[in-house]
DNA sequence: AAACTGTCTATTGTAGATAAAATAACAAAT
DNA sequence: ATTTGTTATTTTATCTACAATAGACAGTTT
C-alpha cells in the first residue's frame, strides 16, 4: 500500500489537543509549521476536522464547532511510524525472545512476522547496525552479535571517554551559556522527583536521557551527540525490561545526578571528573547485572 | 534487472587469477572457499571457464587447456557492486564538485545521474550517514553538512582520544601476542618504502591505513574498530584529491610512524603517548591544510 | 502589498516482483 | 569419505510502481 498515512494520522492527534485550547484556528501555514508539517497535509488535517465536524471551513474563515472527543482521535498503534514498529519488534525479539548471540537475521521473515515490505526490515537493519550488535554478511544473512557482557563493557568504555570528556567541557562553558540555565532547570526536576521518589520513581528513564544529552550536547562534536544514540536505546530498552529494585536503583542515581550537577556548578575539574566517574561507575553495574552471563 | 551478477564476475577473475599458478584444479568446494562464494557460484564460473576453453571439464576432471589471456577477464567496471559505484560517484560529487554545505541531496536525481534505481542510493546514504556528513530530513530530503573545518576537527578529536587508548592498549599486550609480530612485519614495510621513498610513496596512503587497523584493533573495542572506517573513508578520498607536495609529507609520516612504532616496542606509556600525539598532529595539520576555508 | 489559499508537480516511503546467489538434500560416482 | 550431478528452495539485491507528503507557483483575499 505504498506510504502510510501516519505523518496525517498523528498530526491530527497533535493537531486535536492543540486547538482544544485555543478556539481560534491559525492560518494553514502557521499550523504547519507549529505541528511540523507541510501544507498538504495541513489541508488534510482540516478536511478531517471538517467531516468530524469538529470545525466549519471555508476559506479563511475557520470556527470551531464543538469540542474534540476522545473518539477522534487516532489510535496510538495508527500513528507510529513503520520504522518505530519495527524497531519496537526487533528489540523485544532479540533482547527479551531469549536470541543467541551467532543467530542468523533473515529479513523475509523479519518482514513476514511484523507484516511489512521487506525494505523497510531492511533499511531498518542498515540503520541498526551502527549500534554495533548485528552484522552484515553480503549476499546472505545478517549475524546478532547479541547484548553480551562484552557488548555492554565495550559501550560502556566508550560512553566513560566520552561523558568524562563533555563534562568537562561543560564545566568550561562560559558564564552566560544557555546549558547553565538548563542545568537550573534539570536540578529543579531532579529535586522535584526526589521529593516524591515513590509515585515518580518510574519517569527516571525519561529524565536519564535528558540529563546526559545536554551534558553531552556541551561536546558540540557530533560524534559524541551521535554516540549517544546507542547509549539512548540501550538503557532505553534496558529499563522496559529491568525492573529488578528499580526503585532503590532509581533514587540512588537521582542523588548522584544532583551530586553530579552540584559539581559541575563548581566548575572544578577534579570535582567533576569524580562526581561523574561515580555515577558512570553504578550506571554500568546496573547495565551488566541485567545481562544474563552466557553459559561458557 | 534485479540483481547484478558482479559476484559471479569478480570472483571469476580472481578465479583466472589464482589457477593462472597452479595448473591442478581443486573440487568444487574447496574452490568456493577459497574465493569466498558459494558451489552455486563456482559452477557458474566453471562452465565460463569450460565455454571459453580454458578448462576442459568432465565431472570430477578438470585440466588446463590454456593459459587465461587479459580478453578473458571481466572488465573493472563490471565487477565493481553498486554500493561501491554509488560510493564513489557520490564522493566525486561532494569533495570534488564544489558541494556547498546545506546543499539538498536528491535520492530521485542521485539515482538518474548514476543510473541505478532509488533503492539503492537511499540504502547507500543511510549507510553513510554515520559519518556525520549527511543528515536526514525526514519525508523530505537530505541535507549536506558538507567536508568542513569543523568536520575535520570533530573527526580527528575523536581520533586522538581513540588512537591514544589504543596505543596505551597495544603497549600493554602480553609478549606473545601475534600483534607484535604483525608490528615487526609493518615495520619492515616501513623501512623499504622509506629507503625507496623516491618511487614508492604513494603507496603510503595504504601502508597508513592498515598500520593504524593494527592499533586501532589492539583496543578489543567495536566501536573504536568501528570508528575507524571513518577515518579510513576520509583520508583515502583527501588523499586521492590533495596531492601537494605529498612526496615530503609521506616521507615525514613514514619517519613518524617508525617512531611511533618504536615507541610501542619500548612499552612505556609516556613515550608511546609522546610518539602518537606528535604524530596525530601533524596528520590532523595535513588533513586541515586540505580544507578550504568558507567564505565567513 | 502582504498574507493566505487553490492547484499542481516532484520526491519520499513502502510494497511487490524478479534475477542472482546462497543453501540444502540426496543419490551416484570415485 | 569425499566429490559431483541434480534439482529445488530460500534469501538477498535491485528495480519499478504508487500513495503520502513536501514544496512551488500563481491567483485571491484582506
Amino acid at each position: 500500500m505504498a506510504k502510510q498515512n501516519t505523518v496525517f494520522k498523528d498530526a491530527f492527534n497533535r493537531c486535536l489537543t492543540l486547538i482544544a485550547e485555543a478556539d481560534a484556528l491559525p492560518s494553514e501555514l502557521e499550523l504547519g509549521t507549529s505541528l511540523g508539517v507541510s501544507r498538504t497535509t495541513v489541508r488534510a488535517i482540516l478536511t478531517h476536522l471538517k467531516t468530524l465536524e469538529i470545525i466549519s471551513w471555508d476559506k479563511r474563515t475557520k470556527a470551531m464547532l464543538r469540542a474534540p472527543r476522545p473518539a477522534d482521535f487516532f489510535s496510538a498503534e495508527e500513528t507510529s511510524s513503520l520504522a518505530e514498529i519495527i524497531e519496537r519488534s526487533f528489540m523485544r525479539r532479540i533482547l527479551a525472545g531469549g536470541a543467541e548471540p551467532g543467530m542468523q537475521i533473515n529479513e523475509l521473515e523479519l518482514a513476514r512476522d511484523i507484516g511489512t515490505g521487506t525494505t523497510s526490515v531492511r533499511e531498518f537493519l542498515i540503520r541498526f547496525s551502527r549500534f554495533g550488535l548485528i552484522e552484515k554478511r553480503p549476499n546472505s544473512h545478517w549475524v546478532l552479535k547479541g547484548f553480551t557482557r562484552d557488548f555492554a563493557l565495550e559501550l560502556t568504555e566508550i560512553r566513560e571517554m566520552f561523558e568524562l570528556r563533555s563534562a568537562a567541557g561543560f564545566a568550561a562553558l562560559p558564564e552566560d551559556h544557555p546549558a547553565w540555565h538548563d542545568l537550573e532547570e534539570m536540578e529543579a526536576l531532579h529535586r522535584d522527583m526526589l521529593a516524591n521518589i515513590d509515585t515518580r520513581y518510574r519517569d527516571f528513564s525519561e529524565l536519564d536521557e535528558r540529563f546526559h544529552l545536554l551534558v553531552h550536547r556541551s561536546s558540540s562534536n557530533r560524534f559524541i551527540i551521535d554516540f549517544y544514540d546507542i547509549i539512548t536505546i540501550v538503557f532505553h530498552y534496558h529499563y522496559q525490561w529491568n525492573k529488578a529494585n528499580d526503585r532503590e536503583r532509581n533514587a540512588r542515581a537521582v542523588q548522584e545526578h544532583l551530586n553530579y550537577i552540584a559539581a559541575l556548578k563548581t566548575r572544578d575539574l577534579p570535582t567533576v571528573e569524580r562526581a561523574c566517574r561515580q555515577h558512570l561507575r553504578s550506571a554500568r553495574e546496573t547495565l551488566l547485572q541485567s545481562i544474563q552471563q552466557p553459559d561458557v
